[in-house]
RNA sequence: GCGGGCGUGGUGGAACUGGUAGACGCGCCAGACUCAAAAUCUGGUUCCGCAAGGAGUGUCGGUUCGAUUCCGACCGCCCGCACCA
């Protein structure tokens, strides 16, 4: 008897995987196929742990598909441009390009060290010229299709960054990845069309019944759909201003007129008035952190113009600046109701503003109806309102609308808070935007014979900037259209171009197009996506929409991209601080008789709660060093186990070396398995201890089968133990092989190498991972009898084993003669008796 | 404030459409093997109680023969959004 050596094994295995090119995906086949997709990695250098527990999921899918019989597509690539390669050059000099190629080669002998059934010949990074000239045909294609614009617009500016962000890319007022509050720019700048799909991506997110409810719900926010009026007011300076409302109802109701203070009137009045842009001035101070708008006081203005009401030409509201109003969504104008509406009415108790309500609450008499500090938001008759007098809100939301619409003042429209993505960055590393701009013909895409617009290798990172716009001679060329001097757009995609389109991409990888269609309409869309739910909004919106981008091009025929999608919790570890309140690394703890202390020594160290493994908090734990001692499939094993996958898992030293020992116990269960049948005979008729394995046998693949279709591992591992606990000696040799087999091959698609190894050890000339998933014999699944609970009052007081299809009287007559229920009926006659087949008895008493 | 989720032993967590709460793992305890240790194996492990029995899924109430599961209120924790007109 040998001990399994993981080291030896995997090494073994994976060799012969990868000779034989056992994971790579054919483009042509009769079974049906399934697309398997992680959210590929950033390359940082390492993998983490985070990493670990997202690929072992997708390769437990993808095995498991692949054993069921399905063409699985299980690729792997890398999100390689992006800041982190840009500021290793600054500090280090390094060039970017090999920096990122470096850390890609060493990410790769890392993730392959997992034994991940990968198709590797399909591996692109990002950064390769083959991929972002491709996008960059896209680019064109989507610019000639009017998905992609320029222009100006007040846009978020990280300072620390040095580059233009996302809406989507600004989280509380701060820039993502450098977490410095962003600051408000006026430029002109590239983007993309999303707001063209604004319905369409809303409403196509009932139909993902396989994403998280979370992830769908977060999207629908974010897109933001609301329905109402939009019209003009007529002032008294003689312009029109536009304004949005979801309550035309309320229209009598008005008091004011407000405008955000970057409103093009606001601006405009600031030219000639030092007041107007002081109190502008005022304005952006006060911030928009979330805190800051919690605590933020209303702050209006009076321009002194005033605006003519829409039904009453006598009536006159004044126009304020208001610092509530925001010019991001809709007209960046509103009405202000302020009966019906907080904002509206702290605005209007604080600048001694008429409160008038129009809507009035079933029960409530107009006439002393009164509004005080808390407006009235919810349903009633209208009131002190003309002709809507008497209707309901809905009503008389259709009759406003119905009059603005016929006075020509206005529309029914229906606002999205969803802006168009802004892709330009002004950095280096990333995506050229293939654009040229000519003094005579102005932006000009360049042409297709021209790509890809290529990097240079001599980037200078020296000074702050871009350095593609200090190049001596990168941006200079010719006009495509005109000839002349013109100058290349120095701008590069934001990273979440890459992202957006890649899984098509792998389709066919090597293709001339950017996607070939015809993969294309053969592997998408891709049937399970697993990754942080961090991308709920950002990576997974611009993804659908890249689809529908596609899709409109032709080079698909599908509009969304991930009918299935798993966000998987993070990885977490205990934290450990030292004596003067600094961290420390797990390697520097030691665990003595339930107390922590400093590796080697006495001194006590405080133990914290469990986080995120993170760099700042030193609670990492290297994979590699994990796989080093105990190999992949311990780690994968432990992924898995115990922690439903969409939590947050704790990584402990003793649930590793407890997932380490079953690798052991399983080994030494096959490997000491004693007599057993000749591979391939079936078990014939038996009974007892044999019969009651091939059941537990039987029930685990049914079991496992439909935990991992669900991605529930946590139970698949749970009913794995369970199995391996039942098989014992002293059965039908045929029985424990049967039972051997399943649960080796139950055991592949979480730990491959070792299910390879038992494979061979049980006999089989041929591969595991060539192994058909086995079926359960429902004969087998349930037993003859069951064990059923006897409650009287609801209190158990025994338990009857009775055959299945027993008549409701027998079991009923037999649970009356139990010990404890005569004990607790106390001689009383029971006064009914329900019986539930083959679940419980209830007697009442 | 709005939206969503969660609360079960020492611990991670099971429990199908309401039907014997605590599967399985970790930890712990005891025993076997061993000169000893490691490894392994066997048994035990919700709480109170010697036992019979009682209590028990955040709290209080409701529906039900029966509630971790359904309903209402409350408490606590987590996540997302946030002056969205």
């Amino acid at each position: 008897m040998a001990r399994y050596n993981a080291k030896e094994s995997e090494k073994r295995w994976q060799d012969v995987w990868s000779s034989r090119g056992t994971f790579v995906a054919s483009n042509t086949s009769d079974k049906p196929k399934a697309y398997v997709l992680e959210m590929f990695p950033y390359p940082s250098g390492r993998i983490h742990m985070g990493h670990v527990r997202n690929y072992t999921m997708g390769d437990v899918l993808a095995r498991f598909r692949r054993a069921q019989g399905f063409n699985v597509l299980h690729p792997m690539g890398w999100d390689a441009f992006g800041l982190p390669a840009e500021n290793a050059a600054r500090d280090s000099g390094v060039n970017p390009r090999e920096w990122t190629y470096a850390n890609i080669a060493a990410m790769r002998r890392e993730l392959q060290m997992m034994g991940l059934a990968i198709d590797w010949s399909r591996e692109f990074a990002t950064c390769d010229p083959e991929y972002y000239s491709q996008q960059q045909k896209l680019f064109v294609e989507f610019f000639k299709a009017g998905l992609v614009y320029r222009a100006e617009a007040d846009v978020n500016w990280d300072p620390i960054d040095q580059t233009v962000l996302a809406n989507e890319q600004v989280i509380d007022g701060k820039g993502w990845r450098s977490g410095a509050p962003v600051e408000r720019k006026k430029l002109s700048q590239w983007f993309f069309k999303i707001t063209e799909f604004s319905d369409d991506l809303l409403s196509a997110l009932d139909q993902l019944d396989r994403w998280p409810e979370k992830v769908r719900t977060m999207q629908k926010n974010w897109i933001g759909r609301s329905e109402g009026l939009r019209f003009a007011f007529d002032l008294s300076n003689g312009e029109k201003l536009d304004v949005f409302t979801t309550r035309p109802d309320t229209l009598f109701g008005a008091s004011f007129v407000a405008i955000s203070p970057d409103h093009p009137l606001a601006s405009a009045l600031a030219k000639s008035d030092l007041k107007v842009a002081a109190f502008i001035e005022e304005c952006h101070r006060t911030g928009t952190s979330e805190a800051a708008i919690e605590t933020a006081e209303k702050l209006g203005y009076d321009t002194g113009i005033t605006a003519t009401h829409p039904f009453d030409p006598s009536w006159k509201l004044p126009v304020m600046i208001a610092n509530f109003v925001l010019m991001g969504y809709g007209t960046g104008a509103i009405f202000g109701c302020p009966a019906h509406d907080q904002r509206d009415l702290d605005f209007a108790n604080k600048y001694k503003l008429p409160v008038l309500p129009v809507v009035i609450p079933e029960g409530e008499d107009p006439k002393t109806f009164h509004v005080g500090k808390a407006a009235y938001v919810g349903p009633g008759k209208l009131a002190n309102s003309r002709f809507l007098d008497g209707l309901d809100v809905d009503a008389a939301k259709n009759a406003a609308i119905t009059r603005i619409e016929n006075d020509g003042r206005g529309t029914r429209t229906v606002n999205y808070r969803l802006r168009d993505w802004l892709v330009s960055r002004q950095r280096p590393w990333g995506c050229p935007i293939p654009m040229i701009r000519c003094a005579k013909c102005g932006y000009v895409p360049a042409k297709e014979s021209d790509l890809p617009v290529k990097l240079p290798d001599d980037l200078k990172f020296e000074s702050a900037g871009n350095p593609l716009v200090s190049h001596p001679t990168w941006k200079h060329v010719d006009c495509p259209q005109c000839g002349g001097k013109a100058e290349r757009e120095t701008d590069t995609c934001d990273t979440f171009v890459d992202s957006s389109w890649y899984f098509a991409r792998f389709t066919d990888p090597k293709s001339e197009k950017p996607v070939n269609a015809k993969a294309a309409a053969y592997w998408l869309p891709v049937d399970q996506y697993i990754g942080g739910i961090e991308h709920a909004i950002l990576h997974l919106l611009y993804a659908r929409f890249f689809t529908r981008g596609l899709h409109k091009l032709g080079y698909t025929n599908v509009d969304e991209p991930f009918t299935g999608l798993f966000t998987q919790g993070m990885v977490c570890h205990e934290t450990y601080k030292g004596h003067n309140g600094e961290w420390l690394t797990p390697d520097e703890v030691e665990k003595r008789d339930g107390q922590a202390y400093l590796k080697g020594t006495n001194v006590k160290v405080t133990v914290g709660s469990s986080e995120k493994m993170s760099k700042s908090k030193k609670n990492v734990i290297a994979p590699e060093s994990i796989i080093d001692v105990y190999g992949a499939d311990t780690i994968r094993w432990f992924m898995l186990s115990d922690t439903p996958p969409e939590r947050d898992i704790e990584w402990t030293d003793e649930g590793a070396s407890g997932c380490w020992r079953f690798v052991q116990r399983i080994w030494r269960l096959i490997d000491e398995s004693g007599e057993l049948s000749a591979p391939g005979t079936k078990p014939g008729n038996v009974e007892g201890a044999s019969l009651e394995l091939r059941r537990a046998t039987h029930k685990a693949i049914a079991a496992v089968t439909n935990d991992l279709e669900n991605l529930r591992f946590n139970r698949a591992v749970a009913q794995i133990y369970t199995l391996a606990g039942a098989i014992t000696d002293g059965v039908d040799p045929a029985a424990k092989r049967e039972a051997l087999e399943a649960l080796t091959i139950l055991c592949g698609p979480m730990m491959p190498h070792l299910a390879e190894s038992c494979w061979e050890c049980l006999g089989h000339k041929t591969l595991l991972v060539d192994a058909p998933w086995p079926k359960a014999d429902p004969a087998l699944t349930r037993s003859d009898s069951v064990t059923i609970g006897v409650q009287v009052n609801g209190k158990l007081r025994g338990s009857l084993e009775i055959a299945r299809g027993s008549d409701n009287k027998s079991v009923e007559t037999a649970a009356l003669t139990l010990d404890g229920v005569v004990r607790a009926l106390e001689g009383k006659a029971p006064k009914r008796v329900i019986v539930v087949p083959e679940r419980i008895v209830n007697i009442v008493a």
